[in-house]
DNA sequence: GAACTATATGCATAATCTTGCATCTATGCA
DNA sequence: TGCATAGATGCAAGATTATGCATATAGTTC
């Protein structure tokens, strides 16, 4: 029950929550969530591996990068369940929409990161260009 | 998403989840939750306020009495969405069963109330006695 | 190995949440 | 009308959480 609360407290969050939406379009770097919800890079950082706490997330190491993305082969079933009817509640929802949006478009500013992590994205066996 | 938001902070506390957890057993007064979980009544209170607020439950006056229950037919479909989600990661857990079995055998001590809703759980259409 | 870059984190402050206590309200009953 | 009872709530203290800033860490590149 301790761990359903934490997941709960997880959720509770509207950036949190704006975060799960971005990794809806798949793995994002720390840099990309900061850019797409112009948030700091703490903020960002700190709400990824919150997410990876509680079980939601995986953690992929490339180089400089952190990609995370959703866990769905590791995640427990009752976790999987709260995470779909969540993904659910997204659906159809503008901000939500906006920032996966922005998301998409994020190479204007910022890091240099970014490129190179859309291309990642792109062509996830590619590890290195 | 704001109202998600909302929703997901009513359901990161433990008690307040072991309170939807007594609900599933029917339409619960104030003072059977306080018993039930061994909490103060103005805590006991809050809870159910604060579940009612978000739009779970559904709150019945019978004189004295505050009689909530989950409100399925007014809930909205995520919200609907969620509250099954987390009744089903509340199935098999122990305490929560203690809990429900505790709620049974409320009689025993506090105030008078807790006979005559009993009474009104076993009977639902019987609004005095 | 020195400089650079993406991410993580310690610390301090601010904001928010929780809870008990006391009190108030509303209803029921004599 | 007066008292008793169930529940709601204002307030204050304590606990928890959020976040910016500065800095640490760990790869990368030269």
């Amino acid at each position: 029950m301790r761990d359903l609360v934490k997941v709960y407290k997880a959720l509770s969050d509207e950036s949190r929550l704006r975060v799960l939406n971005l990794l809806l379009e798949g793995e994002c770097c720390v840099c990309e969530v900061m850019q797409a919800l112009e948030i700091s890079q703490s903020k960002a950082s700190r709400i990824l591996s919150a997410l990876y706490d509680v079980g939601f997330l995986k953690l992929r190491k490339d180089g400089l990068w952190s990609l995370y993305s959703f866990d769905w082969e590791g995640m427990d079933a009752h976790l999987k369940d709260i995470l779909e009817a969540t993904k659910r509640a997204f659906e159809g929802n503008k901000h939500m929409k906006m920032d996966r949006e922005r998301l998409k478009t994020a190479e204007r500013v910022g890091p240099g990161c970014v490129n190179k992590v859309r291309q990642t994205r792109l062509s996830p066996q590619t590890s290195q260009s």
